[in-house]
DNA sequence: AAGATTAATGCTCAATATGAGTATTAATCG
DNA sequence: CGATTAATACTCATATTGAGCATTAATCTT
């Protein structure tokens, strides 16, 4: 028949100034999740009933995923549907995990984790993390030297491709791609049946049932929103300096960008005003504080914002 | 509990050189759909069962696009939760619909239909619907007069945005946001209770569930896709003109396109060759017969491919 | 056969958008 | 006071985009 157990999964997102965070329970091994239940006005009023019941959190900007299905169950389980969402929190909302309701239902605390410790080589950015890189991408042609050599060329073709080698550029809206190739290659913990754990410096925390594929989902709609909506403001405090908007968009893109041209298209875009004053944390010329234009989006929601992503030589 | 009642459903698009078309069942009252059922090896693979079956449609290019719950039913019955696709066919494989298996399990023949039956509105390029497009934006006015007095602004505001009014441009992506708005002003018939039927070439044909909502949003996807993927070419036969495909992205859109540039730009991309042939059907000047480069796009199927769709003044 | 019609093509032009720099200014810190 | 940390101002070449004019090559109509 077709009656399935139906789950929700959220992946709350917050960016602390430093690195974009996701709320995790289990120590760091599942996603806030709950049941659909046939009383809630709808799934997105189910889920934020669901996360904030089961972490305290309050959900600000909610969209919806993708929904999964697991493999087909061998004995007559019901079969599990897991319809997944992003959730962008502002710093101070996300706060309330640690006071209101810091247990989940089996006991472990709801805590904020590094994305990046769930997908190290996601993070183009950071210089220390290429060795990591490099130990996984040497793993990665070990495994195509182990499959028939028919396949060699297809799997380093498609090696090239996500992770931008030799002459292809690194498109870090492949998030699930480049997951999905190192899970065929049995180089996440996930991929094996037993937990035998791995270097998580090299492959990433590792999570329950299709978790990580879910996170993985969620960083590469993030990346790819932040180009074209201005969501990024979702995840900013009232008042903030261009230059923390920057190093938030290259936090979640996982490189760089460059200054000036950033200010550009920002300034360009209408959609930040300057609040008339300073900030002066930084110990150095004074930033000015900006806001986001809330009305602004209203009227144009749909007019797309980009935002100026360099471009991998 | 979280046991819900889970349906797949299907949106198949095929172009046939004049208009996009959708596979419609129950005389054009619902779309294909099936159940999950336990034992398909994916989400997907179940959805092509199901429409293999109920039509006999071979689906190729397949998409998930979202996933709807529908309100908390009164009585015990268990909760529905529609899982959405979109697929795109080409033309010659959706032939097999009057052929193989043309009758639904109520005994209704499956048909495709102009998806535009469905949203007359969304035609922006066919001068002979301005008329009824007038008609149906009279009565939201009237509908927003009879509103509260302190919404009109932001009703207005609304429409204006959607429907591309005093000033704004015409977005062909909110084609939801269109159908929403029309749904909250009561001017579709899906909206009333009693089945009225309305004036189908003003309010569009009435589908039941909320099957035309997800027609909505299937329109949208494609409208936005086509943009930036090269899916255009999953709708386009072995061999086309560029003026063919010019139209399929026309008739897709539902706005016209600078002639020159859309060339120049295709060319650009090198998505397509020459076949070396020509096509002499339409009386002038023949047309090179282009193909599509498959190969290619395996290479790059995500780097991006834009269509030049010329904005509205 | 002449002229209308239907398209395909070729080419120009201005307005933006984008990527990558250099240079300057204004504060704090030690 | 000078090193450091940022913010900010400008420049420049290149690419992209929207819009148009002009020409060519076929068929269709009379």
């Amino acid at each position: 028949m077709s009656l399935v157990q139906t789950e929700l999964v959220a992946v709350l997102v917050v960016f602390n100034g430093d690195t974009p965070r996701v709320l995790t329970l289990e120590d760091g091994r599942s996603l806030p999740n709950g049941p659909l239940r046939t009383d809630d006005r709808s799934l997105q009023a189910s889920l934020r009933a669901a996360v904030e019941r089961q972490t305290g959190v309050a959900v600000g900007h909610l969209e919806q995923l993708y929904t999964f299905a697991d493999h087909p169950p061998a004995d007559g389980e019901p079969r599990r549907v897991a319809i997944s969402y992003l959730a962008l929190t502002r710093v101070g909302a996300e706060r309330r995990a640690e006071h209101a309701n810091p247990f989940d239902d089996a006991g472990s605390p709801a805590a904020w984790r590094d994305w990046y410790d769930y997908f190290p080589w996601e993070d183009q950015a950071c210089p220390h993390a290429a060795p990591a890189i490099g130990v996984l991408l040497q793993r990665l042609d070990d495994w195509i030297t182990w499959q028939s050599p028919e396949r060699w060329e297809e799997l380093r073709q498609r090696r090239d491709q996500v992770f931008g080698l030799n002459g292809e550029s690194w498109n870090d809206e492949l998030v699930l791609q480049r997951y999905e190739l190192l899970y065929e290659a049995g180089l996440v913990p996930e991929a094996q049946m037993a937990d035998i754990g791995g270097d998580a410096c090299v492959t990433g925390l590792a999570m329950r049932h299709d978790h990580r594929r879910i996170l993985a989902t969620a960083m590469a709609r993030l990346r790819a929103k932040i180009r074209y909506r201005p969501v990024i403001y979702e995840l900013m405090p009232d008042q903030f300096t261009l230059f923390a908007l920057q190093q938030a968009v290259e936090r979640v893109a996982g490189r760089h960008v460059h200054k000036q041209n950033f200010r550009r298209q920002v300034a360009h875009q209408g959609l930040i005003e300057e609040t008339g004053e300073e900030s002066r944390e930084a110990g150095g010329r004074p930033a000015r504080l900006y806001r986001f234009r809330r009305s602004v989006v209203m009227e144009r929601a749909v007019a797309g914002s980009k935002l100026p992503i360099v471009r991998a030589r």
